[in-house]
DNA sequence: TCTTAAATTCAACGATCATTGAAATTTTGA
DNA sequence: TCAAAATTTCAATGATCGTTGAATTTAAGA
């Protein structure tokens, strides 16, 4: 019912982009996003990363901070990363941000396939 | 005399330089960094943006996140960015930092001729 | 309509954060 | 030896953060 939230990227601060990724758990969701990115990622596809309700929370600080993109179908949320837009507003970060990850032995990784999962 | 502490470049993860950067203070000095390579920066150039002793705060973030070296000279330190280490660690990421920086109009910015002072 | 599935919301917690102002440290120079 | 300058340390503050588990919402399917 109640639409999603989307901040205008035109808003979006630097330090807020930042603060989204000083997480390890968000960065590696931001990780897996960039990895899967032909096709969408349900929310329940990142259960090995925490419980339910830490997801939404760390979701949501990443939509707020206009990293992703979340659409509603049924009783589930398909996650993308607003690539487009942000490279509009800070062109060349994401790309960046995703490389820095990929360099981060230390985050929790995720076998791709469960992405696909029913 | 106790010397400065300077992490090393390899145990820096990812989480930690984003968690430095997600603050609009550290993003100013950082970019004000960036724009006065050529010389090296006192700490007291940056009174604009902070008290003493908060950028004393500021400046312990930065370094303990791999991002700022600080050399000690009299009573005076002088700040500079690791730039070819944090290269050799995640490249691309600083300049795409500063990038971003710059294109941030709500940062706290800076007379570049201020680090120049006596 | 009832049930199940998927995700969010809420209240609570301890931990960390940014900020302040006062006190301490360190080094230079008179 | 004293005093001034540059910076750090410390204790205290309110705010935000990451996390938990229970309760709630929302929509689909039997």
């Amino acid at each position: 019912m109640k639409p999603i939230f989307h901040p205008d990227m035109e808003g979006i601060d630097a330090a807020t982009v930042f603060g989204a990724l000083a997480d390890p758990t968000r960065l590696a969701i931001v990780l897996a996003l960039a990895d899967a990115e032909e096709f969408e990622a349900r929310c329940g596809s990142f259960t090995d990363f925490a419980s339910p309700s830490l997801l939404a929370y760390h979701f949501a600080k990443l939509r707020e901070a206009g990293i992703t993109r979340a659409r509603a179908e049924g009783t589930s949320r398909f996650i993308s990363l607003r690539r487009d837009e942000l490279e509009g507003r800070f062109p060349g970060l994401l790309d960046s941000i995703i490389a820095t990850a990929r360099r981060d032995p230390s985050l929790p990784r995720f076998s791709e396939d469960k992405l696909l999962a029913p």
